[in-house]
DNA sequence: TAATTATGTTACCATATGGTAACAATATAT
DNA sequence: ATATATTGTTACCATATGGTAACATAATTA
């Protein structure tokens, strides 16, 4: 039972490993430009080995989606418990999501979100994200109403705001010149006080 | 004369709707799964016609950029002309990028852009774009300096001004419940207000 | 009218690639 | 040790698709 975990565990990884390298490579060289046996030799394996791990192709990319919206939901779970002002929620949100969104697999997401061939797995995908998105706009409803946040368009701005930050996985890499919590500053005060002068 | 300039408006007309074709189905189904036959049946065409109009498939992501990226710089330059102040030229410029982002071909490019397969066509479209990125962080710069935007990190801002509005091209349809107006309204707000409550 | 140029078609090919069947080998459990 | 489930390989196929050559036809020009 023991040695059977650790099978399951060795299992988890490599699919992880499928999934990571998968996804950088679906980042830098696109979906359709990046075939299976690319994929598989970056593993040191043959193409159909893939399919002990992975469905189809389009699999890769539903399972970097699962893995991040879980992500996404437990980390709003966590922040909306918070017992502060909605405008701090936010805030909190946005530091997190950069944290979470800087990531190959999640980039992945974000890049291919509702692009499956698959109509059923292309709606999933859709109203996976519309469901992260009616949260967020969940929270500046209630900073509107606490008057933590401004009177505006709910929906306008949250979809606003997810773009700018979903924005980030074309541009931003950690080895840069701006540091994570450079930028996070920065949207924030984007987000916060706007551009205009005093 | 009078007749062979006809003739070339004409095929500057069917290169434009074999353009706005493409660039929808592109959009909508993506770049990949929309074959050049696809393309060609929407013109009553076969296949080997548009290659008199296109050089190649990527030549229809070429061109697209061209023309949109043309409008944008001409726009620019109206709108820098102006002898007001930078946030007001800021303001101006969002109202009218909306206004050119709103249409088929410029969808198109913004959602391909720098991802052409041949790398020097690649290269060169990311510069068309971070020339583009330049002129308007030089409005944010001026801004600074005659105090109408606040102080802030020029760069990151372009980046995330342009973040947002490109997003438009992936949600904004001009058939929905906002109209452009309502949206350049909102957009403006949360750009020199942010979000905060008073 | 004759010659030339622009526009379009049919038929075809080379190639890439997602996916599978059949077959090995390796680890685990009894 | 033996049976079983897991993990992997080689060989292969069906299909789609970008692109081209050769051929036909309509429009301009001389």
């Amino acid at each position: 039972m023991q040695q059977s975990l650790s099978r399951d565990e060795k299992r988890q990884q490599k699919l992880h490993v499928i999934l990571s390298n998968a996804a950088k490579e679906f980042i830098v060289r696109g979906y359709y430009k990046t075939s299976l046996d690319d994929i598989a030799r970056m593993q040191n394996v043959t193409k159909p080995t893939l399919y002990y791990y992975i469905k189809n192709k389009e699999d890769i990319l539903v399972k970097c989606e699962q893995i991040t919206c879980e992500k996404i939901n437990a980390m709003l779970d966590m922040v909306m418990a918070r017992d502060t002002s909605s405008l701090d929620i936010l805030h909190a949100f946005i530091n997190e999501y950069i944290k979470i969104i800087t990531d190959d697999v999640a980039r992945c997401h974000v890049r291919h979100r509702g692009q499956m061939e698959n109509k059923e797995l292309a709606r999933q995908s859709i109203k996976n994200h519309k469901d992260i998105e009616f949260r967020v706009r969940e929270i500046i409803r209630r900073g509107i109403s606490d008057g933590s946040i401004r009177d505006c368009n709910s929906t306008i701005l949250a979809i606003l705001l997810f773009d700018s930050l979903n924005g980030l996985t074309s541009w931003y890499h950690s080895d840069g010149q701006v540091t994570l919590d450079e930028l996070a500053e920065e949207i924030m005060a984007l987000v916060t006080k706007g551009v205009s002068g005093k």
